[in-house]
RNA sequence: GCUGGCGUAGCUCAACUGGUAGAGCACCUGAUUUGUAAUCAGGCGGUUGGGGGUUCAAGUCCCUUCGCCAGCUCCA
């Protein structure tokens, strides 16, 4: 071993290996040659670089591909430079932005002379494969500010230069050139521009300046890429199957919910909607309610005195409606401020805590036009809201309480397991320090009890005190915020509440504000996209639906629907003169789950064909069985 | 809110450079009494989101307004 050799860790498939070799040595000369997919960029103890990196101090080497994650960021953000190179070449004076790597693509920030629109892309994308093709070398060079500024400069690249200037003191500048085409970048990328398989770019919209809408507007192109035109394909069929399966439209076809011009961002539901909801809306009280939960109804307009009084007049104005009566008013965006007058209006001894109250009233919020979404992002929302007034030492017990109640909607939705994240006291905060540490250890102390992994997220906490949220993941892999469990010690102070402790002194509540499912609105947006619209039986808002195939077996469908209504199971009977296979497929476009089919045959034997949306056709079978059948499916995943 | 795109029958979508607004599904009527994913025939249905303008002529071009969609730092 020479003075100058460095050994090396490497992870190659499934084992490592000790490579000692000549300091200067280009990762890429060690990399595997023929691995598919291609070894694109490395990591050396942990951070990542270009294969063109040469080492000269003993470390560890893992190497990255499309196939992982941190690889794959690589590929795209090497894709995002083509993308600038393509749109300098095209249009010479525009200006860079930036363009990192996104979840599954890239996009990059530009102001060109004129504007791009959809039409431009198939121009842009044919120069992006030109580029490919040519497969450029992507060499990194570090180089000080100085030349920096120097060499944005020269190339007319303001953005570029107000990026070098925020930079700290001592960071290394580096750029990456490809051909004619140079980028201020960190790196690291693949090797040449022929990694790149297939590109396509998919978007272009406007988008602020480093996001703040006081910047100017640039124009942001989103791409996608792929190391081969079959995976661009797959991906491409994917994002069509979550187009199909987007609650607007499914939401209307179904005939659950649609959205009017006439009220924006406000939902009307249809019958059917509203069997949804309530079946919803039912499950969160019978799953709360045996843990001592009550359920209240409060004012949706207040005086605007209460919201200076709460806070939500500073802090939240701009998100409420506000109205002119004889006086000035608002609609209420939360339900705390009209609890916490509820709970000030009798003494409360410290035996009735903790007090815990539920509310399902309708909330507005005055969102932004432009963020309305569906569902998802409504001006007009019901939580499955409630407040736990309780004892500082109640506080572990309730919240361990609360993540049960997620893990259980999380199983009864088939949602997985939630992540947790935990976020501690932000730098803006109120209260004293000695309170905010015993809240935060309460609440990692009840997270410790449930056993459950989770995440610090150190300063996101709410000022008025520190909070878990819960996420989602759905069928699609789509992560969603649902649950949030924060902790206020806040408005207990703004409202002056307090409760009569064992030795008759006043003592200040901390209140818990929860909320499991969420926005009702927006947990039945996710819940359609997450089953596509064909529910669990429990859910459907139409779980069985009776087929008589001749007008001769009505008395008999008539009385299989009667004894399902008699049951408690939402069922209607298709007694259209239609043939079997018309209604079958009907019923198919509507998801209904089960589908019972009366002919003659079964009229006779005091049977029903079975035919559910899942399985298909499961023949005639027994009514009392089927209906015992019914009753089963229908128990909800909290009932006995 | 801002930038860009879009808005045609209840729904999904057609209508070449401006030249008589169409189809499928749904719905209604009639015939068919039907056995596990679409029976046939006929019919109803549109001030082309609203308003204004250019033109002999506007779904198409211009202005304006409303709504919808995408996006508005997963940090060079």
């Amino acid at each position: 071993m020479g003075a100058g050799d460095v050994t090396l860790l490497i992870d190659g498939q499934g084992r490592q290996e000790t490579v000692t070799v000549t300091g200067g040595t280009r990762l890429l000369e060690l990399a595997p040659p023929a691995q598919e997919p291609p070894v694109l960029a490395a990591l050396l103890d942990g951070r990542p670089v270009d294969l063109a990196r040469p080492v000269f101090e003993p470390g560890h080497v893992a190497w990255l591909s499309f196939r992982d994650d941190p690889g794959r960021r690589v590929f795209r953000h090497s894709s995002a430079h083509l993308l600038a190179q393509a749109l300098k070449r095209l249009w010479p004076e525009t200006k860079l932005g930036t363009g990192p790597a996104l979840e599954d693509g890239y996009y990059y920030d530009a102001e060109p002379p004129v504007p791009i629109t959809a039409q431009d892309l198939p121009r842009i994308q044919e120069t992006m494969a030109q580029i490919v093709a040519e497969n450029l070398t992507i060499e990194r060079k570090e180089i000080s500010r100085e030349e920096a500024m120097r060499l944005f400069a020269e190339r007319h690249e303001p953005y570029k230069l107000e990026i070098i200037e925020g930079l700290a003191e001592d960071a290394v500048i580096s750029i990456y050139q490809q051909g004619e085409f140079v980028d201020l970048c960190a790196g690291p990328h693949v090797p040449s521009t022929g990694f790149i398989g297939t590109v396509r770019l998919t978007n272009v919209s406007g988008a602020y300046w480093r996001g703040d809408e006081r910047n100017p507007m640039m124009t942001r192109v989103y791409g996608t890429s792929f190391p081969s035109e079959d995976e661009l394909q797959q991906h491409l069929k994917r994002v069509e199957e979550a187009r199909l399966r987007d609650h607007r439209r499914v939401g209307r076809e179904l005939g659950l919910v649609q959205f009017r011009e006439e009220a924006p961002g406000f939902a009307f539901w249809m019958p059917k909607g509203v069997r949804l909801y309530r079946a919803l809306e039912q499950f969160s009280r019978d799953l709360q309610g045996p843990l001592g939960y009550e359920e209240v109804m409060t004012p949706w307009i207040y005086r605007a005195e209460l919201w200076k009084q709460s806070g939500h007049w500073q802090n939240f104005r701009d998100n409420m409606f506000v109205i002119a009566a004889d006086e000035e008013m608002a609609v209420k965006p939360m339900n705390c401020p009209g609890h916490c007058l509820l709970f000030k209006s009798e003494t409360r001894s410290y035996r009735e805590l903790p007090i815990k109250w539920a509310d399902y009233s309708p909330l507005s919020r005055f969102e932004r036009s432009g963020t309305l979404n569906g569902l998802l992002r409504v001006r007009g929302l019901h939580q499955d809201d409630a407040h736990l007034y309780v004892r500082p030492d109640q506080i572990e017990e309730q919240i361990f309480e609360c993540v049960g109640l997620v893990d259980t909607v999380a199983r009864a939705f088939d949602l997985g397991q939630m992540e947790i994240e935990f976020s501690t006291r932000p730098e803006e905060y109120l209260g004293d320090l000695q309170t905010w540490a015993r809240a935060e250890a309460d609440l990692e102390a009840a997270l410790r009890r449930s056993g459950r992994a989770y995440r610090i997220n150190p300063g996101d906490g709410a000022f008025y005190g520190p909070k878990l949220d819960f996420y989602a993941t759905d069928a699609l892999g789509r992560r969603w915020q649902l649950s949030t469990v924060q902790l206020d010690y806040q408005l207990p102070e703004q409202f002056d509440l307090h409760y009569v402790d064992h030795e008759g002194k006043p003592r200040r509540p901390v209140m818990i504000h929860r909320a499991i499912l969420g926005s009702l609105e927006r947990f039945i947006g996710i819940l359609i996209e997450h089953y596509g619209g064909a529910f669990p039986f429990w859910l459907a808002p139409e779980q069985v639906r009776v087929l008589p195939i001749t007008e001769a077996q009505e008395a008999w469908a008539a009385q299989i629907a009667g004894d399902l209504k008699a049951d408690g199971i939402r069922v209607h009977v298709d007694d259209r003169r239609e043939k079997l296979g018309y209604k079958i497929r009907a019923a198919q476009g509507d998801r209904v789950p089960v589908m019972l089919v009366a002919g003659a045959r079964e009229a006779e034997a005091g049977q029903v064909g079975v035919r559910t949306r899942q399985n298909g056709d499961e023949g005639p079978k027994p009514w009392d069985d089927v209906r015992a059948q019914m009753r089963a499916l229908n128990r909800r995943p909290i009932d006995a």
